[in-house]
DNA sequence: CGCGCGATTGAAACAACTCAACTAGAGTGG
DNA sequence: CCACTCTAGTTGAGTTGTTTCAATCGCGCG
């Protein structure tokens, strides 16, 4: 896969970015992320219900993870970018929870729960990199319930603009004010808890108050600043804690 | 501490009843918890951006963690029962992430982070059972998520009670019918977003259709099926997958 | 006995929803 | 190259669940 997109392994580089990763660990990894898997967009990949007895680490491609309530109301439960373990959230359910859709094409990189038995003992590093990915996990959702539940639309959309840009962020170097987004309004508004015809008003006036700029499938984020402010954002993805983690 | 309340090792009984531990894990889990601290209800413990360089296992009691946003929004970022850890989530910030308040009197007892390390190494089963708790909370705070973005009053709050009975559930032996309630309606609205006027409407609402009843500082749940219906409650704390677990 | 916090209740206001019609653009096939 | 279709975005008018503000009540506690 020489795909501009692909390099050798994003989550490698976002391990990486993070920590230091010797020899061994760094092969260990290698092989974890052997088999490869490419799927267009817009593509149901497995319902919830599903036995779930893999993770999945993305290499290129978006996708984003459903959950249906009361019949038809929908829910995107998490975003998924290259770099992102799919699915640590639920290493402890028989069977997924969600229905995960392509919204880009992907390449993904399928990971065995059977496997993680032997990181925990022969790769300790790894393991402990992983709960603290999976730490991020959390701590994301959680940020999203606070917004969602105390910001107002135009606040929640600001959030979540800037989140996604700080995520992308962390593997990849990508312009301060630019955001490419494959997503259509219906999923950010199941994702912020928004009708879709109130995301459209409310992108519409945070463009008319000249904040942002919708062109070419993507977001031009003319004042990152105040979007940050207004969405309440803070960015913890940058750099962690790592100290507690085995060397 | 003989309290009725304060068995042995909380952590110990919730790991046990979901995995078994052998001889070696269940000393070295022993030794984690040799510490304790004793604190009286509404107690803040400790503040967002305070230094973070210890979890806590809840041995007694209950505590919440909340959040404020612009200004004076709270939020309640999470409860946190006996048998849990606190700070799971907040492994990879330097800074703990929001203020922590005892709901009830606690007994606490901290695991400092840099214990993590040998952790990973000696004992990877026990870390790995940490991982899924971690995995667990995420679940958790994911259903607030959904919940409170497609639900109306009334369901959030249906939920939120089969949550917390579910979730106590797994390190006691409680009626199937009652919920002990030490928190005040504004703890619950800033839980699942609503203000502390309409949680008692809402209350007052499924008290009236005969679903609950308050009494004694708590709630008889007198329809558990209906409330869980109405608040789209599965209950995923019961039992777990361990089978990718170390032995 | 009075103080204070939490619960209860009412009325008015509003943010976001619903429903629905319309437009723009992208892809497809004749 | 143009009609056709389909999906996504745009916009309007009326509705509603929840909030806000405020007043009152009840009760545990010093």
């Amino acid at each position: 896969m020489d795909h501009p997109d692909a390099p050798k392994s994003c989550l490698y580089s976002k391990i990486t970015r993070y920590i230091e990763l010797d020899e061994f660990n760094a092969r260990y990894l290698e092989e974890l992320e052997a088999g490869e898997e490419v799927y267009p967009a817009r593509r149901r990949l497995r319902r919830a219900k599903e036995k779930a007895d893999a993770l999945y680490i993305v290499r290129r491609g978006w996708l984003y993870s459903v959950r249906y309530l009361g019949g038809d109301r929908r829910h995107v439960k998490g975003l998924h970018f290259p770099g992102d373990v799919i699915g640590l959230s639920d290493v402890t359910l028989e069977a997924c929870s969600a229905d995960l859709i392509t919204a880009t094409d992907v390449t993904l990189c399928p990971l065995p729960k059977a496997n993680l038995s032997a990181m925990f003992v022969n790769a300790p590093r790894i393991a402990g990199i992983l709960f603290a990915f999976a730490a991020i996990e959390s701590l994301i959702v959680s940020e999203r319930l606070a917004v969602v539940s105390r910001l107002n639309a135009e606040g929640r959309i600001a959030h979540l603009l800037m989140q996604i840009h700080a995520r992308l962020a962390v593997t990849r170097d990508i312009p301060d004010n630019w955001l490419p987004m494959p997503l259509s309004q219906e999923v950010i508004g199941d994702a912020v808890s928004l009708t879709q015809a109130y995301v459209n008003r409310s992108l519409k006036e945070l463009e008319d108050q000249g904040l942002i700029l919708r062109r070419d499938q993507g977001v031009e984020l003319l004042d990152p600043e105040r979007l940050k402010a207004i969405g309440e954002f803070e960015d913890r993805f940058q750099s962690i804690d790592s100290s507690w983690l085995p060397t």
